[in-house]
DNA sequence: CTTATATACATGCAAGTGCATCTAATCAGG
DNA sequence: CCTGATTAGATGCACTTGCATGTATATAAG
């Protein structure tokens, strides 16, 4: 049944801790700043790069790696809030397509006055920059699904 | 405002989607089979550690950085479902000490015969001794609090 | 001893999430 | 065309989570 030795027990841990204290520290400045969870900033910066293609919702749940439930009902918040713009796809009657808002541009930009610090503070000034290379080279392999990103 | 380099973008995503991937593979498999999600099998191995002395929720809410209120409510599905056992606490009026069942090292068990091959296969088996010692040695520097863990 | 403050844990309510399922549109065969 | 299978997306329901606050005990200060 394939245990883990004690090195691969540590390294699991570590990824745990190491991403959990990260990301909450992360979380907790935007939110005290009044702002929404890092998932708003993930699907604007999709909604941005796809620009006025615009993007659907099914590739957006690829490339987030979000349920599609989860995803309907974050659009449906982030649309009330002003962020972005639904509309409806020529293409295929079932999808539709999603935009950008000029207000969600604006929130993003907002959002990585903080978010960008916040990273640096979180993982960047506590390593060097061959750590840096290291460390990506080394999570990279354990990403199986080849993403272009 | 200190941007970060694309060095620091770069571990940062990587470390997000390093441990998106490895633990939602990881609880996927506990799902399948039928058992708890990781957050039990962390309070139920705390709860053995602890042994007869048993241990306060507080000291657990440090240990495992949960929200005390999420604890308390994790806590009482533990419970229910039979894996812990809750007594009044002597020393302290306010507290309460905290005990596994038979029940509970019984699913602990169960658990780890499901967690200890994921990790492997999430971990262990796409990197070096090497690359994980490293791997560890890295994160290591992320985590700010210094816990004897 | 009394009063103020801090700590341990619980909980009402609103919001978010997971699961299963639904609707509607496309696609693949005949 | 028509029919069955597949895909895009939404949603009802139960459960979980977050926030604020509540209750009770402990500790500190006078």
């Amino acid at each position: 049944m394939a245990i883990p030795d004690s090195t691969t027990i540590n390294a699991w841990t570590r990824l745990l801790r190491a991403h959990n204290h990260a990301l909450a520290t992360v979380e907790a400045k935007l939110k005290n700043s009044g702002m929404p969870q890092l998932a708003w900033y993930d699907v604007m910066l999709e909604l941005e790069r796809s620009g006025v293609s615009g993007i659907r919702p099914y590739e957006l749940q690829a490339k987030l790696l979000l349920a599609q439930y989860g995803l309907s009902r974050l659009l449906n918040r982030m649309e009330k809030a002003g962020y972005l713009r639904r509309d409806l796809c020529i293409d295929d009657g079932r999808g539709q397509l999603l935009f950008i808002t000029g207000k969600g541009k604006t929130m993003r930009k907002r959002m990585w006055e903080i978010y960008g610090p916040a990273i640096k503070e979180a993982v960047g000034d506590n390593l060097s920059q061959l750590e840096m290379i290291k460390l990506s080279e080394i999570l990279g392999k354990l990403i199986k699904e080849k993403n272009a990103n």
